[in-house]
DNA sequence: TTATTATAGTTACAAATGAAACTTTTTTCA
DNA sequence: TGAAAAAAGTTTCATTTGTAACTATAATAA
């Protein structure tokens, strides 16, 4: 056991240090795989993933889901209107609340970086086994709702 | 096993997102507790606390260190240096090259900071048992290795 | 020696991000 | 009712960040 608990700070051991290190490497391969071939930023990229999942739900709806606060989702989806990926209209019922599809060309873009995107996944996945694949899913789900709990 | 392997696009299962939503979490709480009260950024305390362990060294070394780009880091130094918690002279040997030290100021901040920074990483490890704490670390450094390897 | 290349660090400009204020519409409740 | 509060989105402005260009010094090599 090698993490820095109840030791002087090393910061190359600091488990907050680390985490980001790794999350922001991973990221950042992530993201070429849209931005460089399809000018698709990464939170324009949360949204697309979201409305395939999840098509007819609005912005606030599509925040909830991907954590993004508002503003940064209304600008994903201004975007995503620009370049011709999304379709906004707002709803009759309730004309503050948008209603959010991919548009054709949404829908083609989307299946095309899909692929890269798992694939990457996939690789990072393979370098461990499966006892080590449920403990990482053990591990981020604890962690995460611990920090998450306040 | 819930990881998301070769399956359709989860958003909420996809590792680099359940990583970086973790992180985000972790690194805004920590960056309050030296923000807040200390007015001092993320980057400013990284090197900070990378002073603290290698006095003497230079804003290049710091940059290795802290996986930092030239860039933060000089602002980083600079900011440092504005509020009198650095000082930065340019060695004799090199003249390109900055010689860094935390003053007085910078040391009795630092070490007031210190404790907060590792009892929040304690707060966080302390959820785990032995077991789960091996695991992370195994895990931490075989996914970095990878990612790092090219 | 001196011309080229490399290194350390800074500066400048553009893009991304975050917080607050704002508009419009709906809900609440006195 | 209708006044106040809340909700959905957008806009604005200030700060942060990232990339590229720049200055100064040192190392390399023709």
């Amino acid at each position: 056991m090698s993490v820095n608990k109840n030791s002087k700070l090393v910061l190359e051991r600091f488990l907050p240090y680390r985490l980001s290190y790794l999350t922001n490497i991973i990221s950042r391969k992530l993201a070429r795989l849209y931005s460089d071939q399809f000018d698709i930023t990464t939170h324009e990229w949360k949204i697309l993933a979201t409305l395939n999942r999840h098509p007819n739900i609005s912005a606030a709806n599509a925040g909830e889901k991907t954590a993004m606060d508002k503003v940064a989702v209304s600008r994903a989806i201004k975007g995503l209107c620009d370049k011709g990926l999304v379709h906004k209209i707002f709803s009759k019922e309730d004309r503050r609340r948008s209603v959010l599809n991919m548009t054709e060309e949404g829908e083609a873009i989307y299946s095309r970086i899909e692929p890269l995107v798992t694939e990457y996944e996939n690789s990072l996945l393979a370098i461990l086994n499966s006892q080590e694949l449920s403990q990482l899913d053990h591990l981020l789900d604890k962690m995460t709702a611990h920090v998450t709990s306040d």
